[in-house]
DNA sequence: TTGTACGCGTTATCAG
DNA sequence: CTGATAACGCGTACAA
């Protein structure tokens, strides 16, 4: 069952190749009649023009690349969700890779992708990248790049986010509002903008209630095992402060999940006792008991937003457009459950 | 900043490309010199060949395509996990689709791929995938195909999967050997050979130790929305039956935790009143309240060796041999915990 | 040891 | 309206 090429058609139907090709595609100089045979066998023998000719001739592989830290997470796994369905829109390919957390290996991963041809790149970074230089070759290749989720301020391109900032001013003005002095909060590692944002936000929402900053209060999960960080510094939290703290403001909701498990193993009454917050809205912060508030990062639409913006960029380049970066935030929304 | 290629390596060396692209892959019939001015070059240019080019002479991409039914899905999460970790070692590229549960999005997913020039394909069928033409197109065309978890048992292709039979025998066994005897199981939809094997797993149990099989147990899931799926058919359960029910088997965990959430706001005591089973070993099985029962199915693995089967397949085609098909079982474990 | 020539399957330009 | 021809970038049999 050879497979079935222009060639082949135009041999059989006594015509060239470059007239088939026309007919296919419907240009306006070719007879009806020719065009009418010619697709008819087309149809009949299933023809596909070979992708790696096209691409090889058009320079473009109607193919985009994916790379996240992690593959096993509710938010990535959704955003993944949103970029599928967007790409699947316009029958664009997704080749998809996982940093897994590692600078290097991301970094490898872009040259990959870059060697492959993507027509574009969608990225969020590692924990562990700060240098950008793998970025900029991306950009210097004339390929369009948008990061979302983590991103790095300082590169030229398009940005798709949260603003976390805001999101944890909310969600810990949230708290206060309801009544809660001492606030603890477990943050993220020292680098990710993430962790840096949500804990100004934190801060900030403290002071903007004339509520002292207690650094005491603020522990670090980098771990990169956020559920034992999580149960690990809610004993140390109980242990140093004992009474001295009212409620917890959690970095994301698998931290705050495993605080809730100390707490309730050891019969510490959430949220009587302690009120808990988390971060992301993750499916199981519906079913904990108590079922955790949360802020919702719309995933999905991160996804979905990230891709819409690729696209627009890589019609743009097509089209010889100079194109213009965007930065989008995505809206989060507090939902308020029965854990504070 | 144009593109450095064979041919313009070539000219500024003063070879011809062919001498150069020989250089390069350590050709045996290349001067030593030659080769080392060559290497220099294309190192200090950062020369790397056009992937469009080489796939379209060399008839094969690097990439693998992988067609699952969801994304957003700890299992699946995991699967994938396993399958880009496995791919990244031979620097293949994956390219990923999800069906949505769609056949004839699935149909046309594996159209895309033929079409792309994939060197092999890996899928979980949907639920709702009954006729396998699709299937048959790919191995017509010569190209690997490897199913997975949802698989077709008609179909001559490798599988790997769990024996979903043993495993549900297993766990309905050890809840009878702790002295459940009115087991009910919620069950997947009709068709999926999984929910169907899990089935038959479950009344193999009960009548090897002499229970009755009571159809009125049986309850299926089938609105794609388990964790409510499970909810409302734990309050028909406990409606139908009262106290004629002393445990619960389901077929996946997030049936369990709907139907546990059921049982925790109305008072139902897991396991005392009602003990419960779960499939899957999701992570959030850990931290309910109590802690879910269930079965790991090695999901990370089965990607793993999933991947594994698939590049002997293309490795096979390469050598011109002739490949045999495998069937590989992926062992399963009871995680015993709280709610049992 | 190196170079020539061809083909992979398309598309685009230009001439007929 | 149709067809030759070149080009995309690479690999390889064959010639030199």
């Amino acid at each position: 069952m050879a497979k079935v090429t222009l060639k082949g058609l135009a041999k059989t139907l006594n015509l060239s190749t470059s007239t088939v090709s026309k007919a296919l595609k419907d240009y306006p100089d070719i007879n009806a009649e020719t065009k009418q045979k010619v697709k008819e066998l087309a149809e009949r023998l299933n023809y596909t023009p070979n992708s790696f000719a096209v691409s090889l001739r058009m320079k473009e592989s109607k193919t985009i690349g994916v790379i996240i830290p992690t593959m096993v997470h509710y938010f990535f796994s959704n955003v993944i969700d949103g970029i599928l369905k967007e790409a699947e829109k316009r029958n664009y390919m997704v080749i998809l890779m996982q940093s897994n957390e590692d600078y290097d290996l991301e970094k490898k991963q872009v040259d990959l992708l870059l060697n492959k041809g993507v027509d574009g790149i969608l990225i969020s970074l590692s924990n562990k990248t700060r240098d950008f230089n793998h970025l900029k070759k991306i950009i210097e290749s004339n390929i369009p790049l948008v990061l979302f989720d983590k991103i790095a301020k300082t590169i030229n391109c398009s940005k798709v986010l949260i603003d976390d900032r805001k999101a944890a001013y909310d969600a810990v003005s949230f708290l206060i509002n309801k009544g809660y002095k001492r606030i603890a909060h477990f943050r993220g590692d020292l680098n990710p903008q993430n962790s840096i944002d949500r804990f100004l936000g934190y801060k900030k929402a403290l002071l903007d209630h004339n509520i002292d900053f207690d650094p005491s209060l603020v522990y670090i999960c980098n771990n990169n095992s956020d559920f034992s960080d999580g149960y690990e510094n809610a004993r140390k939290l109980i242990q140093d402060h004992g009474n001295g703290v009212d409620a917890l403001f959690t970095v994301n909701d698998l931290i705050a999940i495993g605080a809730l498990s100390y707490f309730n193993e050891n019969k510490i009454k959430v949220p009587e006792r302690i009120a808990l917050f988390g971060f992301s809205n993750w499916f199981m912060t519906k079913i904990t008991t108590p079922s955790l508030s949360s802020i919702d990062q719309n995933a999905f639409k991160m996804g979905v937003e990230s891709t819409k913006v690729l696209f627009d960029e890589i019609d743009s380049i097509h089209k010889g457009k100079k194109i213009e970066f965007k930065k989008i935030i995505i809206d989060t929304e507090l939902i308020i459950r029965n854990s504070c």
